[in-house]
DNA sequence: TATGTAATGTACCATTAGGTTAATTATCTC
DNA sequence: GAGATAATTAACCTAATGGTACATTACATA
């Protein structure tokens, strides 16, 4: 099996190839993607990476220059298709608690399939941020995120169905927090806790707890009297 | 200065030096927590953390086998320091309400002062919690943190002053998630979405936004019609 | 079709970093 | 206090790994 596919990949290569620089890049960025991910930047190994391309080591120092180019690439390109994949859900702002119900439940699930991404982010603060790049231009691709938020909840203030006084971005983080941690924490908290949140149905009432959560906040002042 | 202080170092050693196993063992272990919790397994580095010590690397594989082996008993001293600390809070039971106030507050202001911890957890994550050892006793370690929450839970449910039917599992989850995700998602979300939360007085507010969303949502019944 | 340039493959290098060897010094026990 | 054992030092080893030199192949263009 695995010397058929060598030897098909050989063939291919030696038989007439065509150049092709942006699809090696790409390529190389998935590939690159995936071992960062899985290991973080100081446990990737750029021999693996180059495995796992088409293409080889030579070609990633001739693309990006370094590791750590490479890694500022791929961070780059995480960050853009994720706030790209969220623009596509569609919300009814007529009906804002319906909107924000579904706000966060695309974000919950939209967190869990892209565990890659989440990883990254994990990685990306164990560094302290520092291969985000220009502040402003990652500022720039995340403005939708909260931009959102606020649509949802002034429409809500402006019928009447949430209360007054909240911020746009504190609802955005509480949502960001929770979704967040149920997939970058599973694994110690799964551990310590036991299992039973992150089994299919765990996750479905966790998420409905989400919302809940969220929502109940919006409707309803809370009670400071201390008992 | 830095001459002087090898100097002393030097001197210290030669004349007359007594041996201590445990100080020994503890110096590393401190040593390589804050190695670990700046670069990650990966990228920490035994030769620095040997530096950072009154001995020398020697001892690191004498007393701890291998950079594993030293990695994992620096995840497991400190989630144990974690949870001993946690224990000294006490709480009144006859409050309910502000019983769970003050440990929300508590592990708030916990979690941001011990983000050597926070960095730990996160990079246990990323390696998916391999090194937590057994799991049994992994749990034991945390299971109090739990049963906190489920005593306080009880005793409002008890007076009247909760909703019944939720899991004290989960309630522990919510305020775990959000305290959790202000210290270790501070980087990346700051340069997304600016700094405001985590100034001072944006921090006070965020700890109290967190307090207010976890009781409103213990007081009221969430709303499910979708509006 | 000649030529300069971009893209690719192969082999190699230098250094880092985890881990070890073997000798030395303190401590315990009989 | 003698011999055995535990703790410590300093120098050393080797595989892995990030990175490079150089030759070669495709391609655009004049």
């Amino acid at each position: 099996m695995l010397c058929c596919m060598t030897e098909n990949k050989e063939k291919k290569k030696r038989q007439g190839w065509k150049q092709n620089p942006e699809a090696v890049q790409e390529n190389i960025l998935e590939a690159a993607l995936e071992e960062f991910a899985e290991r973080g930047f100081a446990g990737a190994r750029i021999n693996l990476i180059a495995d796992k391309t088409d293409t080889s080591k030579r070609m990633i120092y001739y693309y990006f220059g370094d590791k750590e180019g490479l890694y500022r690439r791929v961070i780059e390109k995480t960050y853009t298709d994720t706030r790209q994949g969220e623009l596509a859900l569609e919300l009814d702002l007529s009906k804002p608690q319906e909107a924000l119900r579904k706000l966060i439940t695309f974000t919950f699930n939209h967190h869990r399939k892209h565990s890659d991404f989440i990883r990254l982010v994990m990685i990306e603060n164990i560094h302290q941020g520092r291969h985000l790049g220009e502040k402003q231009h990652f500022a720039d691709i995340n403005a939708p995120a909260i931009q959102r938020v606020k649509e949802i909840y002034s429409a809500g203030v402006e019928q009447g169905v949430f209360r007054r006084g909240l911020s746009a971005e504190q609802l955005h983080w509480q949502i960001s927090a929770m979704c967040f941690f149920n997939v970058s924490n599973q694994a110690t908290f799964g551990a310590a806790f036991g299992d039973q949140l992150f089994t299919p149905t765990g996750q479905k009432e966790l998420c409905q707890t989400i919302e809940d959560t969220v929502l109940t906040f919006l409707l309803h002042e809370p009670d400071r009297l201390l008992k």
